[in-house]
DNA sequence: GAGTTTGAAACT
DNA sequence: CAGTTTCAAACTC
């Protein structure tokens, strides 16, 4: 017991120049130190000197290094897009949080760790004294002999646990991570509402060091406390995401709220988005890492002190802990039922989702870290409902691709989200900018390419993970794209096949809708990966410069139809109208050669068709589109191809997605609003498809492009609460075709008159505008 | 899968 | 700005 306070004193002290100094890594490492010192009862300051500490905090930065190195190394293909999301500063974050986790978990589990978890074994081996004191019947560790093992399952589940956090806080950032193991060590009593705010969370941190290891003299209390904290939770969470950030929402625990959350911490997100994006994406991560970690810490403790049922209970509070959280695995596969846990794994899931994803494909290609991976993997599997940690990749895979599937399902919805987030923070410097952006396309990118596997976003996840996972690791990329195209997918997602542009032009799809080609492309000679960053900008500022626009949507909605659409949905205008016009004189406008038609929308002034018969709208205004086909169809020239009808509602449809996407889908309010009307350079910004502004000069910032996939995510995720206020407008005004409601009124549209009133109408929309300015690119 | 058609993009 | 060429998608067989 003694032993124990002094250990927790010198950890308190050591917690407290952690904040001075190094900060969480540091504690973090001294964990297991501490555990050590308490079995050789030694000071604090020992284990800092203590070779095994430096060891470990020599080890966190390693793992980085890796992370980055495999986004660099990671081919493009299947990878890229991962390690572009690295790349960006959230992905760096995420990196180092995943890896060190990743490393925290594999401790335990290995040799090599075996001896830190026996440290810490042994160090809460005191708390486990005094939990035995206690006696609580559903402690593991009542005996001391069997405290070991006690202690080592808890370490290794609390492995887990800072996995699936990890996993799911994928934006976490190193740092976050550190202050999270820190506060599991020093209390887990604390987290949650503290990691609801990042003073807060420094607050939290100074608790802990103050309380710190009290855990063993107070252990009882702490855990009474934490239940508390868990009961709180709920309240905490809510505040905390409604705070804080989009990412948190996934991984919150309130489930069926989490949707909703996450639509409101999304919203909030974006408003206050652009400039502290990064820090509140780093913020929600810590918070739920922290969260996560004190949790587990908690845990473990209270594992150690035999208090099983508290564990569960917080466990089961806690999403995260849900699966890991139990020292018996049963347990938790009894306490699934819980709609918690459910819950909680659904959202590790989606947080998962793209690092899942990337594990696997990094797994593939390196074996390395596939025991880790796997458990996390295991971990999100047991979130479908197997909480028993498979090693299983095929189990694991699966898990990641649902996982991966909602997520990015979600993000591929909302590509434009991403622009714009990408154009709030603008701000940064384009070297920034381009690793960002680079991430970003790669984001897009995937997120395109899930789109094209799941033709649904609601759709399973495990369906839409499953499509993305065999697209990307379909060696052929022909045969993906002609699977794609044939699916009618293929849009979102680019996929071209230069041969001689090297993908450096407008020719190329891919680059024109800002996004690096990735692995199903069947380019020769392509340029258009991230590896050649700066060529690729180069060409794009050159083209930029001969046309401005070039990058910009070709589908531009008017502000017409947004007002119109948001006073009289049942006008909903097909005001979107191409930005320069077609020129088509064989098609009749009624193939995909006509970029209107591919677009969606019906043919303008602007255009110098011949013998138009554009299904969606005629140049000389005669023609309007129904919702969508089908009115035209009415229309004999329209009927001549059914097939055309049918390509033509697919493309419609698509389109919708896309182009419109640029304008109206993700953002499609803020996007069409912004883009068009407002920010001349907006209109550049949003690329119809997705991304602009992930590759160049309209990059994002990574940061806030990390944040913005959530935001998507939650978006996609939790539809019903955002989608109806975006939606509202984007829906009208980008989808119009889609959109039942969508018939062209009036041909004409400015685009560029954005309606003040449809701004008024969102705050989002307005606040987050302003952080876009960015996206316009500093060109 | 190969070849043709088409129209945008790029070039002059 | 107009004309031509280049290019790759869309389409057809």
């Amino acid at each position: 017991m003694e032993e124990g306070a002094e250990s927790s004193d010198s950890v308190a002290e050591k917690v407290k120049e952690n904040q001075k100094g190094k900060g969480v890594v540091v504690v973090v490492t001294d964990t297991p130190e501490r555990s050590k010192n308490n079995q050789i009862t030694t000071s604090a300051n020992k284990f800092e000197d203590s070779p095994v500490f430096n060891f470990l905090n020599s080890l966190s930065p390693i793992e980085p290094v890796k992370s980055t190195h495999i986004t660099q190394t990671i081919n493009p293909l299947s990878f890229a897009s991962i390690p572009s999301v690295f790349t960006s500063p959230h992905v760096s974050s995420l990196k180092g949080s995943r890896f060190l986790r990743r490393h925290q978990l594999a401790d335990p589990s290995k040799p090599e760790f075996a001896t830190d978890g026996g440290n810490t074994i042994n160090t809460n081996e005191p708390i486990i004294d005094s939990a035995n004191k206690s006696d609580k019947p559903d402690g593991n560790l009542n005996q001391e002999g069997s405290v070991d093992e006690a202690v080592c399952q808890p370490s290794y589940e609390f492995s887990k646990l800072e996995v699936e956090l990890s996993q799911s806080a994928v934006y976490d950032s190193s740092c976050l991570h550190s202050s999270l193991t820190t506060s599991y060590d020093l209390s887990a009593k604390h987290s949650l509402k503290y990691a609801c705010t990042s003073s807060t969370f420094a607050l939290f941190i100074q608790e802990a060091s103050q309380k710190g290891l009290y855990a063993s003299g107070e252990n009882e209390e702490g855990i009474t406390q934490i239940d508390q904290d868990k009961e709180a939770t709920g309240c905490d969470w809510e505040s905390f995401i409604s705070d804080a950030t989009d990412l948190l929402i996934s991984e919150s625990p309130i489930e069926t709220e989490s949707c909703k959350k996450s639509v409101e911490s999304g919203e909030s997100f974006y408003a206050n988005a652009s400039n502290n994006m990064q820090n509140t994406d780093s913020f929600s991560a810590a918070g739920l890492g922290e969260q996560v970690g004190e949790r587990s810490a908690s845990e473990n403790p209270s594992s150690q002190l035999g208090e099983g049922s508290e564990l569960k209970e917080i466990a089961e509070t806690h999403d995260i802990v849900a699966g890991c959280s139990t020292s018996n695995p049963s347990e938790n596969m009894d306490d699934e039922p819980d709609s918690g846990l459910h819950r909680g794994v659904r959202r590790r899931c989606l947080v998962f989702e793209m690092a899942g994803a990337f594990r696997k494909h990094l797994d593939e290609n390196s074996a390395s870290d596939s025991s880790l991976l796997m458990q996390s993997d295991g971990n999100t599997s047991s979130g479908d409902g197997q909480l028993n940690p498979t090693k299983d990749r095929s189990d694991s895979s699966r898990c990641v691709l649902a996982g991966i599937g909602l997520h990015l399902n979600a993000l591929a919805t909302t590509p434009k989200s991403y622009k714009f987030v990408a154009k709030s923070s603008t701000s940064a410097p384009h070297e920034d900018l381009l690793n960002n952006s680079s991430a970003v396309t790669m984001l897009e990118r995937e997120i395109s390419t899930v789109e094209n596997g799941v033709p649904s976003v609601e759709d399973d996840s495990q369906a839409s993970g499953y499509v993305v996972n065999e697209e990307i690791t379909q060696s052929s990329p022909k045969k993906k794209r002609s699977k794609l195209e044939k699916a009618g997918e293929g849009e979102a997602c680019k996929r071209c096949n230069c041969k001689k542009s090297k993908c450096l032009k407008l020719y190329c799809e891919c680059f024109a809708a800002g996004v690096y080609c990735v692995e199903p492309c069947s380019c020769m000679d392509c340029f258009n990966k991230p590896v050649h960053e700066d060529t690729v900008l180069a060409t794009r500022k050159q083209i930029e410069s001969r046309n401005p626009l070039a990058f910009a949507p070709k589908v531009i909605r008017s502000s017409d139809s947004l007002c119109e659409t948001r006073s009289d949905s049942s006008k909903t205008p097909a005001s979107a109208r191409h930005k320069r016009g077609c020129n088509c004189k064989k098609s009749g406008c009624l193939k995909k050669y006509c970029e209107c038609y591919q677009g969606g929308v019906g043919c303008s002034i602007n255009c110098r068709c011949e013998g138009c018969k554009n299904v969606f709208g005629r140049k000389d205004g005669s023609g309007v589109i129904g919702t969508e086909v089908e009115l035209e169809e009415d229309e004999g020239d329209i009927t001549e191809k059914s097939t055309v009808d049918r390509s033509f509602q697919k493309t419609a449809i698509q389109n919708n997605r896309e182009q419109n996407p640029d304008s109206a889908l993700p953002a499609t309010p803020l996007q069409c609003v912004r883009s068009s009307v407002q920010h001349p350079f907006s209109t550049k910004n949003k690329p119809p498809r997705s991304s602009f502004p992930s590759i160049g000069s309209s990059f994002g910032k990574t940061g806030i492009f990390v944040a913005r996939p959530k935001f998507d995510k939650h978006f996609e995720t939790v539809p019903e609460d955002e989608m109806p206020k975006f939606q509202g407008e984007s829906p009208n005004s980008g989808v119009k075709s889609s959109s039942p409601n969508s018939k062209r009124v009036s041909p004409h549209h400015s685009g560029l008159g954005t309606s003040p009133t449809v701004r008024s109408g969102r705050k989002l929309i307005l606040q987050s505008i302003p952080s876009f300015p960015s996206l316009t690119p500093k060109h």
